[in-house]
DNA sequence: TATGAATGAGCCTTCATTCAT
DNA sequence: GATGAATGAAGGCTCATTCAT
């Protein structure tokens, strides 16, 4: 048998460690961190226990791994949604257009929220991982702050921080009541509240 | 000689429980509910392991109390701090009274809130830990609401949702950041905001 | 208050560890010697824990009496039922007897009869019940060898080893297969074919 | 290197099962099921308690596989050894063979015995393995049955059960009583008494 | 690269027993 | 005589991790 090409071996590497990764995340986010068992990942990546210590290091980098891949996508695809209208438009239609986009993605992946934010409540356990989802947000909260200040918004500062926290609210409640949280009324009211001050 | 009295063993009872309580609500709240172990738990409250299971049926009952407990306490502290103001006070003045109470339990209580907010979002398991929050939750926002309505404050449904969104959110941020996030000026910029619109 | 007298304690001792040994015996029976808790015949007998250690001085103490009870009560029994019959009567009419009262008090007691068995089979631990069970056994059986040779049987000793086996052999098959097991047709098969022989 | 091959696994799945399989009957046999703990059991085994998990769901599970595999060797050893006469011999000369091979098997697993038959006493708890048992013992009972329908044996239902009942009960005074027991001498006892009637 | 048998620490829980009252 | 709070050893079981292949 010719050896496997150096190309071949790193397209096996990313496939199975991508596998891993759906797999996890999947768990993790349908029955917490802890009680997901690493056997129960491996199986449902349809590979064996032992290799998944060939791409992560433990249990807890696998979650850091998780967390990172989906926390980052969010965020990405959170401001990609909004940068064509940054300089063409009204803060309003941006804000509203940022908001669209937060729903959407609120209620396709709710489960992952939650365990999201579940883990940044464990602040003492896992430093790790509460440092990198702190920096990722941070990313995003700089880029609202950033949008505020070219649209001439007094007081950018707090008023994007509260912009933010805003949402996270709204995120929060709407993952724990659900369908009996009137989304949409509530995002509408905010849009109102937001916009209609200092405008 | 005799029997130990019904009243001694009454006090006995209670102090053992509040002893247990008191443990598991510090170390939940420091760990999170899954790495605190139940002999960690007895070890400080300076008991046996097994004497938790006269008073408990299990780690999840326990969990369940402390979290009533502590939950329903934080409730209650909200709640009886605007009290007195609703009737005679413009909504501003109770909105900044509720804000004040607010933040000082925020400070005081946060790690108890971080494992409430983590706890809230696991909603698969443990179904009747969910189910007792949402209860006591609900219970607060339909006080808020209520104050919303006698203020004849316009939309107060969808507008006591995003006040206690808002609230939540702010928490959390405060929660995840600590001291990095500005919470007074958050606070008043959010007050501001709420209470010019519609007045 | 007049100190209690010498009679009266006595009575009480004796009423509280009938009601124990009672409790004891129903659950053992029911649910077998190990899956039964102290606390749980304590409950059914109406007292406390800690009053067994009063009458008995632990766990297999207490079924050590139980067993020695409800044993000897069942040899008492079948012995009584046939000595009226055994000077007048012939021998088959004395084994009818006797099958006819074994197969009353098996159907009456099965529950307890397969404890009995049960426990007998448990040789090396409880050595203590082994013996007493043995003991109160081999009574019956020289009573059955002595009615045996009373009516000039041929090979009394052999024979009467072989009845007994046989009685506790159809019990056997009755307690493991119930209602499904047709004793009566058995037993009668029995006794034909029993006393047919050298009579 | 290469994944250990398919083959491989398969023995050292099957050797470890055996070992483990081996020692829980020599335990279980010897000090009762309750007593028995896996600890000792894997000890015993010379394996880790929790290897144990990747052969037997649980400890109920264990037992009624070694309870299997113990209770249908000796119900096929006992079938196979008279098998070749049922054919071409009289009656009582099968019967004496079946109760040689029996006696020798009785004799050779006294403790496994003991342990059946404390075990068939278990009802309520356990009905898994009472129901596996009863099933494996009416094999051997519908063959007796056939064997005495064969003979032209009148009355061939309840004789046979009869037979079967005798048989266990001889076996059950035999484990009681040890070598205190005239085994040989009624057996004999036995057969005459069995096979003179209705020749 | 990939497997899965094997480990062992640690988990939650039960329960016979003790003892102060 | 009687209670039941308290103990602590032991039980069954899970699971992250290792390692020979």
């Amino acid at each position: 048998m010719a050896p496997r090409k150096e190309e071949d071996n790193k397209k096996i590497r990313k496939e199975s460690k991508e596998k891993i990764l759906v797999a996890a995340l999947e768990l993790f986010a349908m029955n917490g961190y802890h009680p997901t068992s690493i056997s129960r990942i491996a199986e449902r990546a349809g590979i064996s226990k032992g290799l998944m210590y060939n791409y992560f290091s433990g249990k807890e980098d696998l979650l850091k791994e998780v967390v990172k891949h989906s926390f980052e996508e969010s965020a990405n695809l959170l401001l990609q949604a909004v940068e064509p209208y940054i300089e063409k438009e009204r803060l309003q239609t941006i804000l509203r257009k940022v908001m669209e986009t937060f729903v959407v993605m609120l209620k396709e992946n709710a489960e992952i929220w939650k365990m999201s934010v579940a883990l940044s409540m464990q602040t003492s356990n896992m430093p790790g991982i509460h440092r990198m989802m702190t920096q990722i947000f941070e990313k995003v909260y700089f880029r609202i702050e950033n949008i505020l200040q070219l649209k001439e918004r007094p007081g950018a500062y707090s008023e994007a921080r509260l912009l933010a926290a805003t949402m996270d609210g709204i995120a929060l409640h709407y993952l724990v009541l659900g369908e009996h949280f009137p989304l949409d009324e509530v995002v509408e009211n905010f849009l109102t509240k937001f916009c209609e001050t200092g405008d």
